[in-house]
DNA sequence: ACATTTGTTAACCAACTGGTTAAACTTTTT
DNA sequence: AAAAAGTTTAACCAGTTGGTTAACAAATGT
């Protein structure tokens, strides 16, 4: 066997079907497509992958798996709360400038098989709030911050951070960007999100 | 003709396309499916909206229709932007909780095709931020609130409302949460989400 | 050297999909 | 009451789709 282009073929269809998955979802996705872009035989793709579910399972864990190590900046570090939301909001918005179909392919796809999720729990690594929460009561505790449920400030973050990539097409209607000033808009997002949440939370 | 009969139809057909498009998405969705929902021969599908694509528009318009309002809450009323904010985020997140695909279908429709909002853009009642951002500068002059981009804030206030919508299976994995306390979650955002936001912005 | 395993291709296939057609039925018009 | 217009159905159709097969090519083990 040949050791190199056994992974290569195998890793060229992976990142084919990640474009194609990523941008038309799993019903939108055609196998022809994918081997197309591969530039390889359909058959490839059962012959590596079986059939589409599992190469969409593939693709999608793959992605989920960027995600996921985003997410644990905040959760599991051990600095300040400010200092955690500004990390993340900054590193997040970097890294989604980089992977702009991530997050709209991830919500997509778990709001089309919601079941599809506890397959990613079972994952070790997959994201976990406890450590969270308690730094948030400890800040409270410490009168740092004014009093919140932890769990209503990290979806407030995520919020924040994630609809002005999942909102694109609506925000740029509703503003009447063009994809340059758009891009402006979330140049600037990178730090005024954090400092509006911090505003929200911090006590004098 | 029928007058009543013939009315009921057409909307027959447009109830059950909501249904299916709004929970498999243009891709997703078959006309058998919709046909069967509707209790009725597939070539009335043809009959009375021509092909997918003009009966995908009318839900899909429909629905956004049913979102234009409460944007406007926002937006076009006189009152202070306190209000504003807790008349938007109470109204929008009790009309949610009874429409529950909307979000998800608009968002990911508007995705899919970007070109698809243009056709919007025309119809009257579109949403205008205009109005929001004379009266954003008008408070800061005021000193009634710290200095922020109206748009900006604008987005906040979309995010902070419509991604615990998008994100309900993340959020559901991420805090461990079923169906019962994640709607009791959503209900209390009702009032926290407002509160998250002008303690944000106002100025002592 | 040669048998076995692994990788690759072209051709094929059954099921499905959106859409059409022609005929039947119903209501309205004249 | 008959013609015209509108509504509904069953059967059909061509193109597409995910997936299979059988034969061929390349690498590997012995």
């Amino acid at each position: 066997m040949k050791k190199e282009k056994e992974a290569t073929t195998e890793q060229q269809i992976l990142d084919a079907a990640k474009d194609v998955f990523q941008s038309k979802g799993m019903d939108g996705a055609r196998m022809q497509e994918i081997a197309d872009k591969a530039g390889i035989n359909k058959a490839m793709l059962h012959y590596y992958y079986r059939n589409k579910q599992l190469l969409f399972e593939a693709v999608f864990k793959n992605a989920f798996s960027l995600l996921a190590p985003q997410l644990n900046i905040i959760l599991n570090d051990d600095s300040s709360l400010e200092h955690k939301i500004k990390n993340f909001t900054f590193n997040y918005t970097d890294f989604m400038i980089k992977h702009p179909y991530l997050p709209n392919f991830i919500i997509q796809e778990l709001n089309r098989n919601e079941d599809f999720v506890l397959k990613l729990k079972q994952n070790t690594g997959f994201p976990n709030l406890e450590k969270f929460k308690l730094k948030v009561d400890a800040e409270i505790n410490e009168g740092l911050i004014s009093p919140i449920d932890a769990e209503q400030l990290f979806v407030n973050i995520l919020a924040l951070n994630i609809f002005p990539f999942l909102g694109k097409p609506l925000i740029k209607a509703l503003a009447n960007k063009d994809e340059k000033t758009y891009k402006e808009f979330i140049e600037r997002r990178k730090t005024e999100v954090a400092d509006f949440i911090i505003n929200s939370i911090k006590l004098p």
